[in-house]
DNA sequence: TATTGTTATACTCTATAACTATA
DNA sequence: TATAGTTATAGAGTATAACAATA
């Protein structure tokens, strides 16, 4: 696909104002080369790509999760909260497990909690440490916006099954040198 | 590394407030199973890795961008220019080569013309569309940024050559069947 | 009528710094 | 002293809708 009724081009996500009928990250990578800087121009090139599949990826994520009043920050905290053991963990941890912020933490419990989703409770000894719990309602929604998510976002994700294993092995790679985790992997100590 | 001197696990990139031994993502895709999704536990995984790549690999750009006064967005806008014939191109144009909203670039534009590195002029038939031509200090500019991120970002971006490749290939596929440009791709008509 | 671009508005997420309260 | 969390503030990108000028 990619030519409407009329034989414009068109762009099923993207919204952008001007058709291309090539790849602009090609183009990018050929001027790179031409101006002489031809070692860098496929890392550049794969990240850019990287880049604009992740923008791609998240707003259909988006599009799925604006029905349920979710954002995909948002369903993420919800969906780490509905598969800990007690539906409860410390700010702090969901912080660390979801690699974001502290204060975007405090930013989207705040809007979870006030539509109800998530509530605030003390940690039993450590009374600095304030636990998020999982209500029925946000483990409900959580649960109703994963099914929509699988089938209609990673069920049909657009890549192969063998490139998706090609990625996870990749990405692995990069994130654990990249310091986000610690060993695990066989055979890197 | 991820240890600091005192034993504690750190993170070079991302803030984040309490260190990971293991894999998040990794157990996201073990919990993702457990729970009745083994269908779609890799490409979660495989998707979710993606999106926090991409935010590592950023937050690496905008790093070195930063001492220049720029955001990567806006640098890739003053690329774009310096790799055009007569460093100008329609706001239209801009928006469907870097595809961004249209908003998005007359946003960034404003912020560049302020800054003296671009300049809007109309264009010589059409009076709708303006253009945008870079300035001496924004080709400048724009060129010693490059130096900056191909030396510090693209030329050990982390990636073996090999993987930089297969990224390559797949996200190319991935953009084509999303719609983001039209063939071009040998045995891809 | 359709297109180009701007403006206004709103909503995220991100980041820093200052602050509290607890450990 | 260090940690956990909040608040305040600022900045970025994205999106929609309404609009003016032009084709």
């Amino acid at each position: 696909m990619g030519l409407d009724k009329l034989g414009h081009e068109f762009y099923p996500e993207g919204k952008l104002s001007q058709p291309l009928s090539r790849d602009p990250i090609l183009e990018a990578q050929r001027n790179w080369e031409r101006h002489g800087w031809q070692d860098v121009a496929e890392p550049m090139a794969a990240i850019t790509a990287l880049m604009r599949t992740q923008q791609i990826l998240l707003q259909r994520a988006e599009t799925v999760l604006k029905p349920f009043g979710l954002t995909f920050a948002r369903y993420e905290m919800l969906a780490l909260l509905s598969f800990t053991r007690d539906g409860a963990l410390a700010m702090n941890r969901a912080s660390a497990l979801l690699q974001v912020h502290a204060t975007s933490v405090t930013n989207a419990v705040d809007r979870l909690e006030h539509a109800g989703l998530v509530a605030r409770t003390k940690h039993p000894t450590d009374k600095r440490t304030t636990l998020i719990a999982l209500s029925p309602q946000g483990r409900e929604l959580a649960a109703a916006a994963t099914t929509e998510l699988n089938a209609k976002v990673f069920a049909d994700s657009g890549f192969s099954d063998r490139d998706i294993s090609t990625l996870i092995r990749i990405f692995s790679k990069f994130r654990r040198d990249a310091g986000d985790f610690a060993s695990e992997e066989p055979g890197h100590p």
